[in-house]
DNA sequence: TTTGTTTCTTGCCAAATGGCAAGAGTTTTT
DNA sequence: AAAAACTCTTGCCATTTGGCAAGAAACAAA
């Protein structure tokens, strides 16, 4: 096994209560794979094959509005798992892209390695539900935010909880994110900036 | 066994293939509880304690924004699965209402008869992760459909899809279940008339 | 270095939505 | 039946956000 598999092991212990030797176990059954700034690692019409750890790096997630517009749908970076749940659970083509922004290092699980895991360790099915339940509360109170919270505030928000967003993606993506235009973020950034 | 629960038994072989009598033995674990309309069913702050099964009428979530305002989350109604995913799963306080719009007939299945289940019905494990990634999915389908369409289109689209909740809950927690207030709905609605 | 792309900002104006308050209808309570 | 409490609509006006086009700035390619 390979030594590099120590921040997997790390997440996963973090996740759940976890002898090491199962969380070492599990881990061993996801592979390496690079990933080169711009590569895609899905593409709409696809089915997704694999969850990804990311390791380092970072990922953008998006999609196509019915206007032909890309709006992104997530950010992802180190210890963050990866992957579109629609389409890798039930084998149905995606609609989503999801693309490396960087350069990553990343550890694959696939849909067969996680079935057999998931129906013969039950450390690991608690694991995966945890992931489920994870991203089902993220994608509720990323709801509630575009319904409460005005432009002004998601950007406030956003710019407080994950500074190292605007490092590392553009304001043109960053903007879609938020629900809003790039024209919109570029004024919203003006008033905000004289405020602090 | 009572034969009401027909309803699920047919919600659960809908969902997944199995075997009839695997899903009978699932039914079984769960028990019938009817609620009155106005009833809550759950109350922030308290730890969701069951997924509930909606056999007949209508339940409303909630939940308050920070200026003290009420946001539907979410309508439900028959061959549905009803519960807070966050507090269900981490065992935590929740921040959302659950309230029946209309009398209910509902099947309960506790935190605790779940976790059996999941741990040693291979089937229901399928069936659980199931209904948590299509709830994932719909709340990423709404997410895009905050960002995406205009708050007429989105009127459009749940008197479409959803005709039925017009006649079961007021325009006021309609409005903000499409992310608007009720003013706007009003305004909506007048135009919405006019071109059809 | 020059050229070409892409990103970001800005001005001008339009469209969408909200806030408030009043009034008409309903439903509930007494 | 009267009173009280909601719900829904409407008018008036303010605010937020978007669309478009131009220009500046940054970055990439030749």
């Amino acid at each position: 096994m390979d030594t590099h598999q120590k921040t997997l092991i790390d997440f996963i212990k973090r996740a759940i209560p976890i002898a090491d030797k199962i969380a070492v176990e599990i881990a061993t059954h996801y592979e390496p794979v690079i990933f080169c700034k711009n590569d895609f690692i899905l593409k709409e019409g696809q089915i997704c094959n694999a969850t990804i750890f990311l390791e380092s790096g970072w990922i953008r997630t998006f999609t196509f509005d019915v206007k032909g517009n890309e709006i992104t749908t997530g950010f992802y970076t180190k210890n963050t798992l990866v992957f579109e749940v629609a389409s890798f659970f039930k084998r149905t083509p995606t609609k989503e892209y999801i693309q490396a922004l960087t350069d990553c290092v990343t550890w694959s699980l696939s849909y067969e390695k996680l079935q057999l895991l998931f129906h013969t360790v039950p450390e690991f099915r608690e694991f995966g539900r945890l992931n489920l339940v994870n991203g089902f509360s993220a994608a509720k109170e990323r709801m509630l935010a575009m319904i409460n919270l005005t432009a002004e505030e998601r950007y406030a928000n956003l710019i407080s909880t994950r500074p190292e967003i605007f490092q590392n993606a553009s304001l043109k993506h960053i903007a879609t994110y938020l629900g809003i235009t790039d024209t919109s973020l570029s004024r919203i950034r003006r008033e905000f900036a004289k405020k602090t």
